[in-house]
DNA sequence: CGAGCGCTTTGCGCTGAATCAAGGCGATCT
DNA sequence: AGATCGCCTTGATTCAGCGCAAAGCGCTCG
């Protein structure tokens, strides 16, 4: 009954922002609303007071932070099954807006606190943040030190190993990626045509992508 | 009483790695170790287990990862009465070293928790992650999308704010300053020349600053 | 089916930061 | 005081990634 025990574990492999036990997604469906985004549409905003909790249940979300002079970063995307908008705070840190048209599950934080009970909805908190701190570290690594090849290779191996699949469709434009990877839409569209030309990954359009040669890709992401 | 009440508002304001409640500084003041590390010292290791929680008491510790070729990226500074080494998780996503000599409070995890009780120390906890994570974005915006110019200004600034002195001896070199802000030492030397040309900051020797023009210096941070 | 539109790719010149290579400066030791 | 050593600064050059501009491609809509 130790308070880092049961989801200690679920959370250290990986970590996809998911509840840690199947029980508490059960409750949030239950006690939640569906709420439909269209594409770019504002879930919450940054600085907005953090009483809800979100799921993705189709679609996908990104969490940004714009600079005055309108200089963006994306902070995480979230895919379906996936939580966000946890926080510890009472505010939320960054903005969340639908990648595509999606579909939202809403939960009041305090409902869900009144149902499963404190301690499990601390742990839920804890787990979602320590998560959420686990990627953002691996992004920083990214930023700070690998080059541009290095980030979109990490980013398409990261994607894939997300959505546990070797083919994926990518839920957003090269603007979003270049937002999240540092870099620029050239750029990313340049690396990811000299990551063609390595044979380690095949794009059939702008949005489908398979990964060949995993291996060589894990090599070019680092 | 509720789980997200007392800790709260202490986090959101600023936030340096404190520990929210003065009653538990006290507490771990009388169950830790006080142990002596000399400079680059390791303090802990990467992927090593994470039982203990650590408080500067003197000098200062960075947190660092690296990658397989030797590239180098500090996640986050450490200074006195700051708390690191907290993890949700059983290991230590990152290790820690000495920045000079430093004397360390070492508490054991499990003895905090069967003292200060299990809810206490979950707070605890959660409010060092939520920290944690608070400055790992506003890192991640400063690597993602400022100019060398700008990352160095914030750096200073923040250092500041954080020891809340306009005058302020750096604890790090410069190859500690460029891995944290990803860039190289050639780089923050020449922009720490350029600010002093500026204006905004004074320097006597390499590490004793003094703010000069805050608002300048806020200016030139973004 | 062709026009129009938004997104992506590509080419080309530019530039901010990296890299390479001296020097300088300030400790500590003799 | 002079020598040595470790850091820091400065200068010259290079290069990865940026910015701009022009196609290209695949939608949707008339």
């Amino acid at each position: 009954m130790s308070l880092s025990h049961d989801f200690t574990d679920s959370v250290l492999t990986s970590c996809p922002p998911r509840p840690a036990d199947s029980n508490s997604i059960d409750v949030m469906a239950r006690l939640g609303v569906r709420m439909a985004f269209a594409k770019d549409e504002e879930i919450y905003g940054q600085d907005e007071t953090a009483d809800l909790i979100y799921r993705v249940m189709s679609g996908a979300v990104r969490t940004t932070r714009i600079m005055t002079d309108g200089r963006r970063q994306i902070s995480e995307f979230y895919y379906p099954e996936e939580l966000f908008g946890v926080e510890v705070g009472s505010r939320h840190r960054y903005s969340a807006e639908a990648l595509s048209d999606c579909l939202i599950l809403v939960v009041k934080g305090s409902a869900l606190r009144a149902v499963i009970g404190e301690i499990d909805y601390g742990r839920l908190v804890s787990a979602a943040t320590s998560c959420e701190l686990d990627r953002t570290q691996e992004h920083l690594l990214m930023l700070g030190r690998k080059t541009a090849c290095e980030r979109v290779a990490s980013f398409l191996i990261g994607l894939a190993d997300r959505r546990r699949s070797d083919a994926v469709t990518l839920p957003m434009g090269r603007q979003d990626m270049a937002d999240y990877l540092g870099l620029t839409i050239e750029t990313v569209s340049r690396m990811l045509t000299h990551l063609q030309g390595t044979l380690a990954v095949e794009f059939a359009g702008a949005r489908q992508f398979r990964i060949s040669n995993r291996g060589a890709l894990a090599r070019l992401a680092e």
